[in-house]
DNA sequence: AAACTTACCTGGCCC
DNA sequence: CGGGCCAGGTAAGTT
């Protein structure tokens, strides 16, 4: 997969704290074989996250389109939204050391939006994320990561006011829990468009292979 | 059963609006059996009433000790939680007149709390319970009774701010439905303690009689 | 379609 | 101070 800026400042060429186009090419030791150390962590959308995205609400606004795009498609093998009134996606930390976060992904018909709710604040309170800041999702094959960075951080930024706690590192390769892949009826084109930052985006190639998506029907 | 209190101010004495120790000295003419007219009521727990509890959310958390002592071990002899998803507890009236009250009793495990949902809303409205005012559940041998008291009633109370809106009475022995009770494999000893306002409570004597419990596997 | 009802979530607070 | 309890929100189904 590769990022193509379609217009304006090419903002979305510099999500590489946990963005689009990283190659896997260091090995952690622990975990991966040789087919997922050879693929790319695709990126999958950033998102400057708004004081709400970050305060007492508890949720994550996720983009209409991303959700739509990426998420919808491969719960359920594409049923209603209202059919997956418990999905929960597992997110491996982006930095590594083989942390994982969970986030219920659910649809807000008041507001017609795309939320994660569940599992979203304690991400936020452990990576001190802040307005402004962004989170960035990717995935390697299957497998999906979640990393944020500074808000400022990145070409263009005049002076980071905030540095990143950790180093960026490598995510270790550790099957966290067994994983259910929906077979998948993929029939999206394999060049997508969206929009980033005002800027529209391209992804090239980008193979059909289902997301780490857990359905957990969590009514009690 | 006679209520024995055990430390700090016995506030807890004072339950007899539909609470503890009260003789069912005068027979209402119907329905009573003389073991059930020589019975006392037992009080089983108050709890006074939050603004959620007589809100819109139409629910009334029951105080988990209060659930797991008095309400889980009789229901579908004391199996887990999970598996009584639809309870149904029906109260009469404790002021009499035949009425009873059916109640939804739950666990939601997303708030570790027990809660009655479904029926409580009319309770409240057609006793007008206001935030404050007082919910007292008793019962005898096993049949249950609810009934409560506006707020301020009671010793220590400098003026009651508002009046009990009828007159207690003694309730009709009606019996409102065929009630399963469930084969006790009882095994509690006959004196128990409780806290309540603070105060340790102890109940001496309370047989260990069937609850009217009513099952319905009401989850859609 | 608005009101009601159930279900679910989370922070505050208390033990 | 960590975990559990519960009060009070919010979301969505039902009628």
């Amino acid at each position: 997969m590769a990022l193509t800026a379609g217009g304006g400042e090419s903002r979305g060429a510099e999500q590489d704290g946990g963005g689009g186009g990283v190659e896997l090419s260091r090995s952690s030791g622990n975990g991966g074989n040789g087919e997922e150390r050879r693929m790319r962590r695709e990126h999958m959308f950033d998102k400057v996250v708004t004081p709400s995205d970050v305060g007492k609400l508890n949720r994550l606004v996720v983009p209409k389109h991303f959700a739509e795009r990426h998420i919808l498609p491969r719960l359920l093998g594409g049923a209603a939204r209202a059919a997956c009134p418990g999905a929960v996606l597992r997110f491996e930390d982006g930095r590594g050391g083989g942390r994982a976060w969970a986030f219920r992904f659910s649809y807000w018909s008041s507001s017609q939006s795309y939320v994660m709710t569940k599992g979203w604040s304690a991400f936020v309170r452990d990576r001190r994320l802040a307005a402004g800041d962004t989170v960035s999702f990717c995935r390697t094959g299957a497998r999906l990561f979640i990393d944020c960075r500074r808000r400022g951080t990145g070409i263009g930024a005049s002076a980071p006011p905030t540095r990143l706690l950790a180093p960026a590192v490598m995510p270790q390769v550790v099957t966290l829990m067994p994983q259910r892949s929906t077979s998948s009826g993929e029939t999206a084109p394999h060049v997508r468009c969206f929009r980033l930052f005002g800027v529209d985006l391209e992804l090239i190639g980008a193979e059909p292979l289902s997301l780490d998506l857990q359905l957990a029907l969590m009514r009690r």
